[in-house]
DNA sequence: ATTTTTCTTGAAATTCATTACAAGAATGAT
DNA sequence: ATCATTCTTGTAATGAATTTCAAGAAAAAT
């Protein structure tokens, strides 16, 4: 059933029945009507691939994410999502899992004209590379980001908030201090790295090589075996800064499994403030990104983008919040409104 | 760029080119790489739409899932991509955020032909639509079901696990046994609830009614709200059996705020056996889903359908485990090679 | 050397909706 | 009543690949 065996079956041009699906206010009521009840008869589906086609359009994007099963990149798909949907777009999604190879393969979606526009929540690519693509295609990016990029970003500013976590634990009174690293191959980790040296440069307080814990990937283990390899040395940190929540309930476990209390001999702030944040025992003290946000924001952009608009900043730095709860100590009781957050 | 140009610079018909990329064994060795040379030299890039357009194919199915922010979900996903992927397929992905109409509108993706496939995680819909619709497009269920349902599924046996489970607190002495249920609208709500009740049953153990908490979404916060009317109780039960982990979580939340112990004064079993199952204190024991597996065979019995390949079963029931940990007593000790689990 | 078979290749049709353009109808202005 | 303007509709071109069919070339068989 194609749109010619509607115009047959309604008496009018192929043409009639595309205005009347795709501009109906060009149609006069009578015939409109007439058309919408012959397909309303056949039920009639026009072939979104046809019209993808001709339009140049696909409306869909690509949402290209380093990790699918991480909670904190769902709750920022969920905002891509919401505002694909609203504005006409399908989202596809594409999952790197952490590897380059994967990131360059998604490219070829936009090369081939399979989406209008990519979305992308990683950004190991050279930047040249994106720089040059970016002047061919949409793209966004978003969480993470590259240096000087020519391209749209969505992001906090991560040095600023992790000096932030950091100062948390040193105006409570910390004074040996550790960080827990992502992974250096990545500008969050770095930047996370940065702004914990600098919240400690600037409170004069040394920061002891063996406190840099840097080494595997994102994960909850990678926290645990860090944690155990601080909780080793002779004199062990009394807080800990790291990287990420999933990171830092790994860590928690270490120091729970060594038969020390949080936060009475190790003070712990996490980073993205999952939900499980306020699920763990005790209730991790973490920076909040806005990520549903971001997702939103960075969705809106690229669809700018893809009409054409002139996006005057190329970065959007959102707000980020410390978020205090029991296990940096300092606040011990945490009011049930709270584990609604 | 278009074929015909490349055709052109080359010497051959767009035939031939068309030819070199879907069945370069039909070209001479020496006329394809003349092709292949300037495909290169010209940097040319097919138009995936244009193709999609003849061939009727798109080589993209949709998933749908009722929540993307689940861990559980996220992993089926994965196993759902990794096959797609190896078999040259793209992934769109749609949240219906636990809405029917949503799960409607997914459906249009296949009705205009945009997908060559769906595969639903969710059954909220009609079963007479649900089959009318498999009938001309292939469609595949994963996790939930329903029953009778002339479609393929893929999922664990939902009710001898949650007697399983429920047993297991049985064995451990367990008499006044609670049940928190997930949502009544789902059927897996009604499996879990329904092998809870066996399993007392096949053990001459009475429910209390005031010991079924329905009601409510699936969310921690819900887990956490029934466990505080249980503990309200006159005789809270000892042991409790929740729908599944991330509820669990909220209930044992709701037993520490309480001031009890767990497992001493109430013991936990949950479902699904989250990568927070054992990162929580005291660690989860929970009933596990295959889930990475799950997203597999779900994804390859839809290729098989796509392809017109004859599926002989309809229902696929893979095996579920119950990790046992900490949460029920009877083992205190958990290895430390548990934790990478 | 001739016939048969298999390999290569190209011409042209096909997929289905959109849209520029033009023509005719209807409306409004004078 | 006539002309100008606006509305409505249809004709036909268009997009970029794939694929059927046929023809010519090359290889194999006799």
């Amino acid at each position: 059933m194609k749109m010619s065996d509607v115009a047959k079956m309604a008496n009018v041009s192929p043409a009639t029945v595309s205005r009347v699906l795709s501009n109906p206010e060009l149609v006069s009521k009578k015939t409109r009507d007439k058309v919408l009840e012959v397909i309303n008869q056949v039920n009639y589906q026009p072939h979104i691939v046809a019209r993808q086609f001709r339009t140049k359009e696909t409306k869909t994007i690509l949402a290209v994410v380093p990790d699918i099963t991480s909670a904190f990149f769902s709750e920022v798909l969920r905002g891509i999502e919401h505002t694909a949907i609203r504005e006409g777009y399908q989202v596809i999604l594409g999952d790197t899992e952490n590897s380059v190879e994967r990131e360059n393969d998604y490219i070829n979606l936009l090369l081939q004209k399979q989406v209008d526009g990519m979305l992308l929540l990683t950004a190991r690519l050279e930047k040249e590379k994106l720089e040059e693509l970016a002047e061919h295609f949409p793209i966004v990016l978003a969480c993470e980001y590259i240096d000087g990029l020519n391209v749209p970003t969505v992001s906090i500013d991560n040095i600023s908030a992790a000096r932030k976590a950091t100062e948390h634990l040193i105006k409570l009174g910390h004074e040996r201090v550790a960080h827990i690293c992502g992974p250096m191959n990545v500008i969050l980790g770095r930047d996370r790295l940065r702004g914990f040296r600098q919240a400690m440069m600037s409170h004069d307080l040394d920061v002891d090589p063996s406190y840099i814990q840097e080494g595997g990937n994102e994960s909850l283990e990678s926290g645990y075996n860090q944690m155990m390899k601080l909780l080793a040395l002779e004199t062990p940190p009394t807080g800990v800064f790291v990287y990420n929540d999933e990171m830092a309930m790994g860590a928690m476990k270490a120091v729970k499994n060594s038969g020390l209390r949080i936060p009475e001999d190790i003070a712990i702030v996490g980073f993205d403030n999952l939900k499980m944040a306020s699920v763990v025992e005790p209730h991790l003290t973490s920076i909040d990104q806005p990520k549903y946000k971001i997702g939103q924001k960075a969705m809106s952009i690229l669809i700018q983008k893809i009409n054409k608009e002139k996006i005057t900043k190329q970065s959007f730095v959102m707000k980020d919040h410390l978020f205090i709860r029991q296990s940096c100590g300092g606040q011990s009781f945490v009011s049930s409104s709270e584990q609604k957050t």
